[in-house]
DNA sequence: TCAAAAGTGTTTCAAGTACACCCATGA
DNA sequence: TCATGGGTGTACTTGAAACACTTTTGA
């Protein structure tokens, strides 16, 4: 069997990119230079070849916004009404990537003029239905990220507790107690402390952890569940 | 702008519909009596128009195999492998249905030669990936019945609540401890109890009950959130 | 010495767990 | 009277929540 690296015509996918930076979520836009939407805000997004996966499409779409591998990304939900798009008949599958900004290297790809950082509590306007997929997906990442350990993609490898704290508070948009927050934390055994601690900092310097794969599977096996 | 009511080639649907017979969940297929899967088990499935919805086409699929109307239908993941299916790229969503096998009249439609529910442990060999799209719906339903209250649609309207607590044994594939469920649920305040009882049992009547939305919608407002 | 965050301790209350137990009914 | 499921009570343990407190560090 052969397939074409052509791409269908009736099938898109738009991702989600997230990122956390000064104690806040923030969403990775493009505006659009050229096209039907173009001068207009979206979530990057990009068409399915014949001969990819979704999973590589999404990917190949990603990284045409950045260099950097190994990001978190999964698909989240297919938005398949009628009149989503504009001039015909487009399905498009929802993925989101959660990264560290840190170590994210924007590039706006040849359509786009622009390629932005917005805040997760003041993106614009976004074409066709993007608002829709983005609260969707907001929800989604909330849900999701309070029984898998996914949301320590978007630190840095080596990280504080409190930024911990911080991360989930942004995300789930409530304060948390920090006391109890540690020693839940703690009581896991999940996250590994690493054998540095903060530098410059004008305030006694916190521990580091990080969070190991083979420690969380590990811990899976012999019953234990993932829960903030 | 107008579509027209050909199908989308590319894409496709298949649906998992979860029924619950003698404390044990079902799963129901079909056998195909035509086409390039002839002879083979499936999951229910189908094509998109271009001038329907996703969850428009998903509902026209499932009301092939049967009459019954309001049931509870959700997307659930798109699979996108480029050799999934046989002879092109054929990318599918999955769909998930919970239905009340009484209430459920089966007609087989016209490319299908046979219909059979399955108990979800002794599932047959099916065409594509369609055991690896139900295990994922499976997975997916064990998470999503514990935080939504959702199980109910698998029971008849009035049900009393150890047959919700078998349901939920079957689904979860743990035994649950009686007194323990039947307090919290109580606790909830959401089953409604019925002005009957059971009849026609050889032992002490129980007590049935029944969902409402509305006392669901109401407590939500008020904070609550469903859990098991 | 002050601000800022690290980190610990303790009390209180709600919820989960594991049982033992009695009740009602038809065969 | 026995089996079967309906339904209640209780003691124990765990964990969430709230908040007061001490420690370390650079400016």
């Amino acid at each position: 069997m052969k397939f074409s690296d052509e791409i269908i015509d009736t099938l898109s996918i738009d991702c989600v990119i997230f990122g956390f930076k000064n104690s806040a979520l923030s969403v990775l836009l493009v505006k659009h230079g050229e096209g039907i939407a173009k001068g207009h805000w979206a979530l990057p997004g990009g068409w399915i070849q014949y001969n990819e996966s979704l999973d590589k499409a999404a990917y190949r779409i990603l990284t045409a916004q950045t260099a950097v591998k190994n990001i978190y990304l999964e698909q989240f939900y297919v938005f398949g009404e009628v009149d989503r798009f504009l001039t015909k008949r487009v399905i498009t599958v929802g993925y989101y990537a959660l990264v560290n900004i840190e170590k994210f290297e924007l590039h706006a790809g040849p359509t786009v003029s622009d390629v932005v950082w917005f805040d997760i509590n003041s993106v614009p306007r976004m074409c066709f239905d993007h608002n829709k997929i983005l609260k969707k997906c907001f929800t989604h990442l909330q849900h999701r990220v309070q029984h898998e350990p996914i949301g320590f993609n978007l630190l840095p490898k080596k990280f504080t507790l409190l930024q911990l704290q911080e991360l989930y508070e942004a995300i789930l948009e409530k304060k948390l107690d920090k006391p109890n927050f540690r020693r839940k934390l703690n009581k896991m055994n999940l996250l590994v402390p690493s054998h540095e601690k903060q530098k410059d900092v004008s305030h006694r310097a916190a521990q580091l952890y990080k969070f190991d794969k083979k420690v969380y599977d590990h811990l899976i096996e012999k019953g234990f569940s993932f829960g903030i």
